[in-house]
RNA sequence: GCGCCCGUAGCUCAGUUGGAUAGAGCGUCAGGUUGCGGACCUGAAGGUCGCACGUUCGAGUCGUGCCGGGCGCGCCA
């Protein structure tokens, strides 16, 4: 509907500026819905932009853009001069209504392109190392960056979800070394690491009453290490005591941590194409390609027993270690490498959904890899901040050190997936966010949003129900007739319905998924309040072609919410 | 100190490549309903968009400088 206004306008703009012998093109003008309905269906700014190089008053310019405009399409109604030069249109009221077939034709296609087909991109999240349970900020990445990835498959990307782990350096390393102290205490060979006021790893004592402390200062000190160590003690008696930490322990506690953390990103309802870890670029040789390759371009020297990347070379404001004077690599060169394989492996596209701790370092990837003949501006960032939580109106403290915060887990114990998933992508990325822990364990659909945009769609279900109750048959879109729908409130949903796929569109070239969930949110506040008020307006009534009307507009409602929530991994439900 | 993000109603936050009178939910207040359910309706108040300059027909939106909060600035990942 847009995109035809659109094209009449640029027609008639094309007319204005040759009849004043300007042979330039015709400006991006804007074309879109006011806030204001006093303003129109659509509202253009082309004679305010033209003000100036016509040199002629804007509003003279916009009268004449409306006269020419009349003329030129049948679907506009009317047209109008407003303000310092606004140019307002109104449709044809059937325009609006002309939609719902259409809509319900489609139904779970209504809003998807295939702007994106033959595209090939990846969605790179989550990204733990698996050390530990998933974090609130994990969560917070794994519920962006599937529904990136959704958007992105609606558009007709072909996506392929990647999460990709470090298993090759010292934090496993310190990992395993937990681990086996746990064991050592279970076995009443090593003291436990002392905790509360002498907490601090410095201060710790050689021993404990004769007992050696063999936890590493900077050690996992979860609760699930300790589980870790049990279950090994109980299956291996004292045999792995001269096991090192690198060994069996380490082993044993990536496999059953891996393990749990694929068990929580399932229960969200999140599954990845592909697993790559740090191991495989050693184990590929694909560390020594590309400090060779880097070397070739002198941007890697020596100096201080480490080996160098030479990033003031790109513009970045100081040097960084690729190589340890140890002999060891550290993140960052497997991080390029493992970029530039992301493009060998042919992606057009590349995203990588990261905590605002990683943004520091994205430059440097990026220059590298460009440095390495990869088209460095296909890579791009995606970057969120972190999460809070609140209960009772105070934050909850969280501490990694102490091992003290609430996993992902927890919370899904407590709210359930769909909760969580709505409230984690319900604000934009850039921003904090706060998670209410008593909004999401509110039960009332009034308050809680994510189940007032759900129950919305559940209330369609329970209209159909009804009818079906009465012998009324549902409409589709071949019977449906929409023109008995009159009523403001009825034309203002049609108008919400029909902005879908520009929600959509917007979303998924912005990479802010919250725009789907804030649409969600406007639907069902039209919505509920509709239903709501069956004194003026019911659905089911006598006249026929009223609920058939009525009928079709419960499904064009359900439609865009169904569509909306499956996108960001919220389940529409039936009824609740 | 430097870099990045944020600052919008009492609270949590939206705000479409710069557009007209800045919005939503919760909370507050005032009316109306109390019929069965965890979940009733209508309306109102509430703002120097952190501050100040600048860019222009027009700034919450762009630029510069301050103020406040967060994150980062390792041979950690």
């Amino acid at each position: 509907m847009r995109e035809q206004l659109t094209g009449h306008f640029d027609a008639v703009l094309r007319e204005i500026l040759d009849a004043n012998g300007d042979e330039g093109a015709v400006p991006e003008f804007a074309l879109e819905a006011p806030r204001n309905p006093d303003h129109g269906d659509f509202a253009c700014n082309a004679a305010l932009l033209l003000a100036k190089r016509l040199r002629r008053a804007p509003r003279q310019i916009a009268e004449d853009i409306a006269e020419r405009l009349g003329k030129a399409s049948e679907a506009v109604e009317r047209v109008e001069v407003a303000g310092p030069g606004f140019v307002n249109v109104w449709l044809a009221g059937s325009r609006w209504q002309a939609l719902l077939p259409r809509v319900l034709e489609e139904g779970a296609r209504y809003g998807r392109t295939r702007a994106g087909e033959g595209i090939r991109v990846q969605v790179e999240f989550v990204s733990a190392n698996p050390t530990g349970p998933l974090t609130l900020g994990h969560g917070r990445q794994a519920v962006l960056g599937d529904a990136i990835a959704r958007m992105l498959e609606a558009q007709g990307y072909e996506v392929t979800r990647e999460y990709y782990f470090n298993d090759g350096g010292r934090q496993m390393r310190v990992l395993g070394e937990s681990v086996r102290a746990r064991y050592l205490e279970a076995l009443g060979l090593a003291a436990p690491p002392p905790k509360g006021a002498d907490a601090d790893p410095e201060t710790w004592p050689e021993a404990v009453d004769g007992l050696p402390i063999v936890f590493p200062k900077d050690g996992y000190q979860g609760e699930y290490i300790a589980d870790l160590a049990r279950d090994l003690h109980a299956e291996h008696g004292d045999a792995l005591v001269d096991e090192p930490g690198d060994g069996l322990f380490r082993e044993v506690a990536q496999t059953s941590i891996f393990g749990e953390i694929r068990k929580t990103l399932a229960s969200l309802g999140i599954e990845f194409d592909v697993f790559s870890s740090e191991q495989d670029l050693y184990t590929g040789g694909h560390l020594e390609a590309v400090l060779g390759d880097l070397r070739a371009r002198d941007l890697v020297y020596e100096g201080e027993g480490a080996t160098w990347l030479r990033a003031s070379a790109f513009g970045l404001d100081r040097d960084r270690v690729l190589v340890k004077s140890s002999g060891e690599p550290t993140y960052l060169l497997p991080d390029i490498a493992y970029h530039r394989e992301k493009f060998r492996r042919g992606f057009d596209r590349v995203i990588d959904v990261q905590g605002a701790d990683h943004k520091e370092q994205f430059p440097f990837v990026v220059e590298a890899v460009g440095a390495l003949e990869c088209p460095k501006d296909r890579v791009e960032l995606v970057m969120h901040q972190f999460v809070t939580l609140t209960r009772g109106g105070e934050q909850v403290k969280q501490s990694t050190r102490r091992a003290s915060y609430v996993t992902v887990d927890e919370l899904l114990e407590r709210v359930g997936g769909d909760v969580f998933r709505f409230f984690m992508v319900q604000r934009r990325s850039e921003s904090h966010l706060d998670f209410d822990l008593d909004l999401a364990e509110d039960a009332d659909w009034k308050k809680n949003p994510a189940y007032r945009v759900q129950y919305a769609h559940a209330r369609t279900h329970g209209i159909e129900r009804k009818a079906l109750e009465q012998g009324v048959a549902m409409p589709d879109a071949a019977s449906v007739d929409a023109s008995a729908l009159e009523l403001p409130e009825e034309i203002e949903i049609l108008k919400k319905i029909a902005e879908f796929p520009d929600v959509l569109e917007r979303a998924c070239a912005t990479r802010e998924p919250h725009h789907l969930a804030y649409f969600g949110l406007e639907v069902a506040g039209l919505w509920n309040p509709y239903v709501q008020d069956g004194s003026r307006h019911r659905v089911l009534s006598d006249d026929s072609a009223l609920t058939n009307a009525r009928l079709g507009l419960t499904l064009g409602v359900r439609t865009v919410l169904a569509n909306a929530l499956t996108l960001l991994g919220v389940s529409a439900p039936e009824r609740m």
